[in-house]
RNA sequence: GCCCACGUAGCUCAGUCGGUGGAGCACUUCCUUGGUAAGGAAGAGGUCAUCGGUUCAAGUCCGAUCGUGGGCUCCA
């Protein structure tokens, strides 16, 4: 017999309805899925007792992975149809789209790719609806058996008694969900790129062909999504690095080393002298260390042990010598090089640090993964009690500087991982501070389980370029344990000895990087201040050579980064050139500002102004400089 | 490091069935002296990544090595 019962919806109403009345027929337009007193589940299911119902739109976070989700299985779907030798192993949404992993005997070529497409399509217009089954782990695993499916079965040994199985069609996988009510509600999706995988992730297992597709709710999505790879295309950094004249990477000299010619080199130079001016500014000391250390040193530090595998050695006389992966040793040796007083603290070292490390070949990546870096490195060492107001410090310091390049940002603490130094209670403590200092400040931030540095917990900083990628930068790290290893102590007020904890950190994090995100994130077009070209001067006729010789001799005096094109070419052509080169200022000299004793700036956005003085453009330039 | 793809002039890219390698831009010279996104002409430029193999003959087919790209893994 049909009774009523109450549930709660999530705009608070409460509502009476039948027994077994299906999600589906409360749900509006955009739900694809619900949430019934906090569980994610299907439209299809029905309402037996008293809940309380949330509907997860398609164009909610949530709602974008279920779409994404199913999408992957109708990608299986087609796939198992065009290949049915292809064995199903795993196939997740991402933050971007989906991707799903097959054993198959041979790579999927493009073509591959367009006739699983096209079969999707027909699949997706078909409608077919995704239907939910739940069956004993027994039962699905006979299943599965008969389809020859053996990485299904190895999963589902794993698995609880109870499963789910989702079928759309002819294709069944084996799943948890929830999906989307039907095929149909895939609008748009597309294909993308095949890479090869691991089983599990894992290089000694079966390796296995990854199809990454991406899917949106609306058609628009998907098209302002592909505008969106192509203008990261066209900003790529190792492109707009040739194109500008600003590094290289030779292969005769050695792979993931970056060579700075002069445009690149002035941008780390600018760069570089902000970050000393910025720091200083902050109560930090710059210091300097050598780049070779005694092997010796590198083992009592605990380097030699858990990152022997990212370091170069070398022999000098017979002495075994490791090249530094980080900066920390020298500013170490610094602090134990006098007695220290609790007055001292906190003692902030400052090096732009050049650092070496062999990364594997396959995770180079233009500037944005390199073998040789320089960090923007601190180490402060600091009494307990200081460490909170430090951690501070160095949250402001990141926001300031984050904040003045245009970055938005998210923030990460991850804790202790399996290969590492330290006492459990040094660890808590060390994590602790780093959780209190974020929570002081009300700022919110994601856990990483054990995701931290060998010697201590982090907090690491994603920050957030125009395209909305993100790349991690600045890191803060609390360490207890090298203090430890390195018997740092100071006299306390108590005339004892007492340990000193030190922080690690950067801001910039490594200049490469940071560069590779700072062209990606202005698209080459640097702002003034950071332009390595700030104007070139631009003669109209050959006649205004001297002249022209005059007002660059006097800019460049004057600090000014200017240029010349006296070549005997029409100025169409030079302003041409110059705007490739996404140079802020053309300055354009010619018969009348010759008379005038002037020069007519031209910005790279296509505004010309009127005739200036040298002066007053020196001034305008110097207007557009940031303050911090 | 692993999987797949790729490597032709400084750059972007053609090069068919194995039969003595091309274009555009850039560069050099000459003509042109032109006011806000490409004036014209001529010239020069190549060990087809490297090494080896197959073949009468290899940019082209095969193998190895190096490098690059997309992923995996890892990270500043």
């Amino acid at each position: 017999m049909e009774r009523e019962i109450a549930v709660t919806l999530s705009n608070g109403i409460r509502k009476s309805i039948a027994k077994g009345t299906k999600l589906q027929d409360l749900a509006d337009e955009e739900a694809v899925a619900a949430q019934v007193d906090g569980a994610l589940v299907d439209l299809s299911r029905t309402i037996e007792n008293e809940a309380s119902i949330s509907f997860v739109s398609i164009h909610s976070k949530k709602g974008l992975e279920i779409l994404r989700h199913s999408s992957a299985h109708v990608m299986a779907h087609a796939v198992k149809e065009l290949f049915p030798t292809a064995k199903l192993t795993f196939g997740p949404s991402t933050d971007t789209g989906f991707y799903y992993d097959f054993d198959y005997e041979r790579p999927f070529t493009p073509k591959d790719l367009e006739m699983i497409e096209k079969r999707m399509s027909e699949i997706v217009k078909e409608d077919l609806p995704f239907v939910r089954q739940e069956v004993s782990k027994e039962e699905a695993i006979k299943t599965f058996e008969a389809l020859g499916e053996r990485y299904k079965v190895e999963h589902l040994e794993e698995l609880p008694d109870r499963v789910s199985i989702y079928r759309q069609g002819t294709f069944m996988d084996l799943c948890g969900g929830p999906h989307l009510p039907s095929t149909g509600r895939i609008k748009a999706f597309k294909l993308l790129s095949v890479s090869g995988t691991y089983w599990r992730g894992d290089a000694r297992n079966q390796v296995l062909q990854r199809i990454y597709g991406t899917a949106f709710p609306e058609p628009q999505g998907l098209e302002d999504y592909l505008h969106m790879l192509e203008e990261a295309r066209k900003r790529d950094h190792r492109k707009l690095g040739r194109e500008l004249d600003l590094f290289s990477i030779s292969e005769e000299a050695g792979p993931g080393l970056i060579i700075y010619h002069p445009k690149g080199a002035m941008l780390r130079t600018i760069l570089e002298d902000f970050e000393r001016r910025e720091h200083l500014r902050r109560g930090y000391q710059i210091v300097i260390g050598p780049q070779l250390l005694r092997l010796d040193l590198w083992k009592q530090s605990g380097h030699f042990e858990n990152y022997r595998d990212k370091m170069y050695f070398t022999k000098v006389e017979d002495s075994e010598y490791g090249i530094k992966p980080m900066n920390c040793l020298s500013h170490m040796l610094i602090y134990k090089s006098q007695i220290r007083s609790y007055r001292d603290l906190p003692l902030r070292y400052f090096e732009l640090g050049t650092v070496h490390r062999h990364e594997k070949s396959g995770e180079l990546h233009g500037l944005l993964r390199v073998r040789g870096f320089t960090q923007d490195d601190a180490h402060i060492l600091c009494r307990p009690d200081q460490l909170n107001d430090e951690i501070c410090g160095i949250l402001d310091f990141v926001d300031d500087v984050m904040r003045m390049f245009g970055f938005r940002y998210e923030m990460e603490l991850s804790t202790r991982p399996e290969k590492s130094i330290g006492s459990d209670e040094d660890w808590e403590r060390a994590t602790q501070a780093l959780l209190n200092a974020l929570r002081g400040k009300g700022l919110s931030f994601e856990i990483n389980e054990g995701e931290g540095a060998f010697y201590g917990p982090k907090i690491d900083v994603k920050l957030k370029d125009a395209l909305g990628r993100s790349w991690q930068c600045a890191t803060i790290q609390a360490d207890f344990a090298m203090p430890e290893r390195f018997d740092l102590t100071y006299v306390g007020s108590d005339g004892q000895r007492h340990r000193p904890v030190m922080l690690h950190r950067v801001i910039l994090g490594a200049m490469e990087r940071f560069i590779g995100v700072l062209i990606e994130h202005y698209a080459g077009a640097f702002p003034v201040w950071l332009a390595p070209v700030q104007a070139i001067l631009l003669t109209v006729t050959e006649r205004h050579i001297p002249y022209a010789e005059k007002v660059w001799q006097e800019l460049m005096q004057k600090g000014i980064r200017v240029e010349k094109d006296f070549r005997n070419e029409k100025l169409g052509f030079k302003i041409r050139e110059a705007q490739i080169q996404k140079i802020p200022y053309m300055l354009v000299v010619g018969d009348r500002e010759e008379k005038e004793g002037t020069l007519s700036p031209r910005r790279r956005t296509g505004e010309a102004m009127r005739g200036m003085k040298v002066e007053e453009f020196i001034n305008q330039i110097r207007s557009e400089y940031p303050s911090l």
